[in-house]
RNA sequence: GGAGAGAUGGCUGAGUGGUUUAAGGCACACGCCUGGAAAGCGUGCGUAGCUAAUCCCUACCGGGGGUUCGAAUCCCCCUCUCUCCGCCA
């Protein structure tokens, strides 16, 4: 959420950086500014006609007290209008702010200043390379030749049990899966200084709002009902990302200076409608409705916030580097960015089985913006509350990291190399059909 | 699922209709004291809105509604937490 009275104070600033999204948001705020005004009118009188009740109610006490009750009587009938005057002008005052706060809810981040202005995909500036796209003597197997002749994944049984866009990992694959994620975590927390956490993969509707999924983007996600009552459809939502609970964990708090920065690292299963997007109902695990990742979470001080951003980056780069992968980081542009965001990094690990590169990983310091949303605040040094910023990034989403991984290192003969930090993970160096 | 208890500021904890403009304590900040510290003493200290303002004023005691001139306090609904029982991996 932004600050209001930073749309108040600096309306065209504002206006203008939501216009370098382009999706027309910048449109919204004179409505905005409208309901805005519309409640600071009302309240203003609602709050003189409540002072002079609040002085009036007090000298009725008074006069009680001393037994003049008639005197007091006359009082009681002096105020008594006002209450309905108080009650109308409260309900007119309420309605602008629920109007207003609705339309709050539905505006993106502002883009930071380092960000490029773009539209789409396109317009991504590359900011760097690591390593080189594999050149091996034979025709490189796509992901899901390889999983079929390892016997990886079994493509057909997940589609009885779940349907399209599902995996069922079988032997070494289930294996390779479960050991990534114990590199992955392992090496947050014992190398990049993050706390490790295991929350729910069900979280309430405000987790959502928390840190940006909902309103807008409600079709995107998993309700659940519990047992075959569908009035409590929607009390729980299937976790989209480990963001969404962990960012959430300290919402509503007023943390200490001296708590910051807080780093978390967490594992959790991730699950996408995916609703409108191409390439679900295809073939393959690039992109499917559930998927596991070890997601990492800051909280920290604005001054510190994007310092902490470009650490994340290199924390998820770490990951590609041990297992021996070509990527790029980008940055996205304005237009590219999520809901949340003020400034993105994309890291696109390359897969030669598909010829293409893959995102595997998302960075972004959403600065106060979810701090707002979950009205987290830290009490500076200095006394005053603040909101810190809160930044996510994947360290890294498996599925994807999978694909890059069997595609990158297969060999001549149809086996797989392991990566030599996986192996004491895998407890195997190799896996052959 | 059944029964009971509860939800008050950063924490703790009083408060059953009118100096509660939320007591007291802890923590925190500053000062006194001290060779230095602890203890002790003094002062300050909730959140948000409004505002040039740390002045006023208004709101906020889990959330929503009601009664009243006036509600933390009385009534209704909801949510959550704890204890016990049942069921259960």
């Amino acid at each position: 959420m932004l600050d209001i009275k930073l749309i108040r104070e600096k309306t065209e600033f504002v206006r203008q950086r939501l216009a370098t999204r382009g999706a027309g948001d910048e449109t919204k705020i004179d409505e905005l500014l409208k309901l805005d005004e519309q409640r600071r009118k009302a309240l203003a009188e609602v709050e003189s006609l409540k002072s002079l009740r609040n002085r009036l109610s007090k000298e009725i006490g008074a006069l009680m007290g001393q037994k003049k009750l008639a005197e007091a009587e006359a009082k009681k009938a002096e105020t008594k209008n006002l209450g309905d005057q108080i009650a109308a002008l409260d309900k007119q005052a309420s309605e602008s702010e629920s109007a207003r706060d609705t339309l709050m809810l539905q505006l993106p981040n502002l883009p930071h200043e380092s960000v490029a202005i773009g539209k789409t995909a396109e317009d991504n500036p590359e900011i760097r390379v690591h390593g080189t796209k594999t050149s091996c003597d034979f025709t490189p197997k796509t992901h899901v030749e390889l999983c079929e002749s390892l016997k990886l994944v079994d493509f057909q049984r997940a589609t009885k049990l779940s349907g399209s866009g599902f995996l069922l990992y079988t032997n070494w694959g289930a294996r390779l899966e479960r050991a990534l994620i114990q590199f992955l975590l392992d090496l947050h927390v014992t190398q990049h200084e993050y706390t490790e956490v295991s929350p729910p993969f069900m979280v309430g509707e405000q987790c959502m709002v928390g840190v940006g999924q909902f309103p807008k983007f409600k079709d995107q996600y998993y309700g659940v009902a519990e047992g075959g009552d569908a009035n409590n459809l929607g009390k729980l939502y299937l976790v989209p990302t480990a963001e969404t609970p962990v960012a959430n964990i300290h919402r509503e708090e007023l943390l200490k200076e001296t708590d910051l920065p807080i780093r978390y690292c967490a594992y959790t299963p991730c699950f996408r409608g995916e609703a409108g997007a191409a390439g679900v109902g295809t073939r393959g695990m690039i992109r499917v409705h559930q998927f596991d990742k070890v997601e990492l979470i800051k909280i920290v001080k604005p001054e510190h916030g994007y310092d902490e951003l470009e650490k994340m980056v290199a924390n998820a780069e770490k990951v590609l580097q041990l297992l021996g992968l070509h990527y790029r980081v980008i940055l996205l542009c304005t237009g590219d960015m999520g809901f949340g965001s003020a400034k993105t990094y994309d890291i696109e690990v390359w897969a030669p089985g598909q010829g293409s590169y893959l995102e595997v990983s998302s960075c972004s310091n959403c600065e106060d913006f979810q701090a707002r949303r979950m009205n987290l605040r830290f009490k500076s040094e200095t006394g005053e509350n603040k909101f810190p910023h809160i930044l996510n990034g994947s360290g890294t989403a498996l599925a994807r990291l999978f694909v890059a991984l069997i595609e990158t290192h297969q060999q001549a003969d149809g086996s797989l190399h392991i990566p030599e930090p996986l192996q004491p993970y895998l407890k195997a160096s190799r896996i052959t059909a």
